[in-house]
Parts: C-alpha cells; structure tokens; sequence
DNA sequence: AACTTTTTTTAGATTTGCCTAAACCTTAAT
DNA sequence: ATTAAGGTTTAGGCAAATCTAAAAAAAGTT
C-alpha cells in the first residue's frame, strides 16, 4: 500500500497527539494539523476505509495496529532525515523538522535503508527522541524534566519538548544540549525556577519553563 | 513563488524536451509525463498564466525566461540529489533516477545549499550531465558519441544517454564507467560496431547501439 | 429534565490535476 | 479545392483534499 502525503500526515499527527493524550480529538487534530475539524472527519472515514484506524463517528478514534505501524515508519523517516540534516549538513536543530516534513514522504524503502546505515544506525534524532527501527520498535528511556527531576542528583540531558529558536538560544546560553550532563541543586517553590550546575561553569538558575521542557535522567 | 509536484515535473520535462527538439509538441510532453495531450494542454494554460511559458493555441510552446530558470533549478536538485545517492548513499547509478525525482521536490533552499557544500560543488551527476550552479549556469563540454568520435584517438567517457540498468551492465562488463579513458580502434560500416581498448585491457568490439549511447570528449 | 454550549458531522462548493470523447485546427495528399 | 490524417484543444466529468455553513450529537449546567 502506498498513501498520499496527506494521508502520511493525518497518520503521523494522530499518532503523536495519542502519545501525549491518550483521547485524540477531532478538533485537536485538525489544530495540529493547520486544517479544520470538517477535514478531519472527512480523513477519518477515508482512513477507516483502507482500515488504519477504528472510528465510530461522534464516539472518537485511534490508529489499529496497522495504522500504528504505518505511523512509526514515517516517524522513523522523519527522525533519520532530521539526523542527517544535522549531523552531515550542519543544521542547527531548530531548523530541521520543517524540511523533514517534506522528506519523511519520500516512498523509496531502499533509501531509507541506505541513509540509516551511513549515519551509522543512530538511536535517536537531534531532538533526543528515539528513532524506531524498521519493525517499529525503539527503546524507551526512563526520563523525566528538570522541574520534576529530584535535587542533588547528576542527570544528563536526554530530550528537549520544545524546538524552537528561542529554546534553541537559552540553551546555547547556558551550554547545554542533549547528552550534556548536569546538577540539579535547588527547587525553589516560590516560582518553579531551578538552580542547576552545568559541568566546571558557576551554578544557575533557570526558569520553570525551561525546566519543564528540558529532559533528564540518570547516570 | 511556490509550484506544486506536477507544476514543476511538467516545467521539467519541457525544458529537458527543448534540449534535444527545439519543437516540442503537446503530445511528446504528454508521452514523456505518461499524461494524456488534454491535460498537458490544461497545465500549458496555467503555466502561460503564471507567465513562465509563450503558447499560443495550436501553434507550440515553449518556456520563457523565467521558465527556464525554473526548469534548471529543479535540474539542479535532481542531480545534486543522484550524486548524493551514488557518492555518499552507494546506489548504483541506474538506480537514482526515481528517487531524485521525488527529492527534487523538497522546498528549502537552504537544503540545497547545504547538500551542495556537502557534496564539495560536484560539476558533475553520476551520469556524467552538468550540475547548473545557482544561477543556472554550467559548463558545456564539446562531446561526441563513440560511434561518431574520430578513429585513432584516445578519448575520456563524459556521459551516457541511456541510463538503464541493461546499459549499466554492459558498462560494467567492458569496465567503463564516467571518467573511464578508452583508445578508439575502427568502426566498422557493415553494422556500425566500433573496436575500442579500455586501459590495459585486450581490445574488444561494441555494438552501433551501445556506442551510440556512450559520450566521449578528448584527453 | 430542559436548556445551553461545545464538539462533531453532513451537505454542498471549490481547486487542482487528471481523464474521455468530441470538436477543432493544421498540414499533407489527392 | 477537397479530403484525409494528425495533432491539439474544448467540454464535461471525476477524485482528492480542502473549505463554510448548517445540522446533529454529546457534554455541561442549571
Ligand atoms: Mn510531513
Ligand atoms: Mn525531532
Ligand atoms: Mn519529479
Ligand atoms: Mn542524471
């Protein structure tokens, strides 16, 4: 079977929304998707029909089996190229996932087998998120963020949520990235800000935001 | 401005037609994109009001200025793409083609740019066909089939019109490839065969149709 | 339980790119 | 000058993916 670049992208986001929300709705969709709910319906019967999906219209949906295993292929394209994009082009990881969204469509199965093997069969994109491999499969790291993570432990940064510039910058600002490793001191309640030590530098103090969004875990 | 897939295949495949024919006619264009002559007339209409093609109704066509700029940036990605797939992918060159074609597709210019530098500015794809530079520009280099070239001379394989898998394995089995340097001996007029020595290796005869295919230039 | 609000679906259009069949030009041959 | 043959265009339709507006269902509120 071979679906439209539409169709891959439903299938995608549907997929994504299910991680974080385990009810996906029609309207959170269609958000995510930059289209509207009446689309969205449209798609999920369509979807049903070539049988990726159980929907029961006014009740709700999800991806079935196959509609899942289609969905972590074309997560696993998107990561690979955004790697690539990366490491091999020299892209900063705020530019990246706009371009992948175009390349993850690309049909070739031999390409993307080629592609992972030269970059040497990375586990995860340049986000931190894991890159399946081709039965759909990765591993899943236990992690949490930094405003959740308990005080006076050494973690290392293994994921950001958010991936944008501005994220981009504070990072940069204060020398961090996936894989950097890093202590977390202090909470303070007052408001959510945390004071970390980022290797030989002088302890800081982040904001809640940003430590919500930067993942960690141990050792 | 932004063109669909279909837009830019069809601006492609015009520019490519105007290379070999000067007329290009609706149902050459139609044949070469495995359309039927209405709908390439359909898209000419769009084309012309898009202003990237001169048609005047039952009297041929053929891309402008713009056009042409059009046409020989989307070259350019296809081929920076075949070379990537062979160099740093491993493909075999009659592999490429169909891949590319969808690559050719994807949007950023920066990419672009980019898979360029990473390349180190190739001149040329795996084909031997010239790479235009940003502005469209490339180098033409004076070259001749093997079944027009001189006798006596010693010449380097440029480039190959047929890009088959059938015709990668006759390469293969007389050891040419692009940049292979190869003596030619005699044609023959009773079939049109030619003898040619290839390196060190015993001189052998090829047919009329595969010498036809095979480019050569001198030194 | 009845009403209100929100969410979802349907109905009906629109755009793009394609198709078939019929009509229309152009060119070549009588 | 007709006629025949090709090539090209128009007319009318269809499928995919989108939209707006209206209808229907579900959920929330008194
Ligand atoms: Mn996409
Ligand atoms: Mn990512
Ligand atoms: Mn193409
Ligand atoms: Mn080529």
């Amino acid at each position: 079977m071979n679906y439209s670049v539409s169709e891959e992208n439903y299938i995608k986001n549907i997929y994504h929304l299910q991680q974080q929300t385990e009810t996906v709705t029609t309207n959170s969709l269609a958000n995510e998707l930059r289209t509207k709910p009446a689309s969205v319906t449209d798609m999920l019967k369509k979807l049903q029909t070539k049988n990726l999906l159980e929907y029961k219209r006014y009740r709700g949906f999800k991806l079935n089996e196959s509609g899942n295993k289609i969905a972590l292929n074309i997560v696993r394209r998107h990561r690979l190229w955004e790697f690539f994009l990366v490491d091999k082009l020299g892209f900063e990881w705020d530019k990246v996932h706009e371009i992948a969204e175009e390349l993850e469509h690309v049909s070739s199965v031999e390409l993307i087998k080629r592609l992972d093997s030269f970059l040497n069969f990375p586990q995860t994109d340049p986000h931190g998120d894991p890159i399946p491999d081709t039965n759909g499969k990765f591993a899943v790291i236990k992690q949490v963020s930094i405003a959740e993570a308990a005080a006076k432990k050494t973690v290392v940064v293994s994921s950001v949520s958010d991936q944008s510039p501005g994220m981009l910058e504070m990072l940069n600002h204060y020398h961090i990235g996936i894989g950097t490793s890093l202590k977390i001191n202090k909470h303070f309640t007052f408001d959510g800000s945390v004071e970390i030590k980022v290797s030989q530098k002088a302890a800081c103090v982040i904001s809640e935001q940003l430590a919500k969004n930067i993942f960690v875990h141990h050792e």
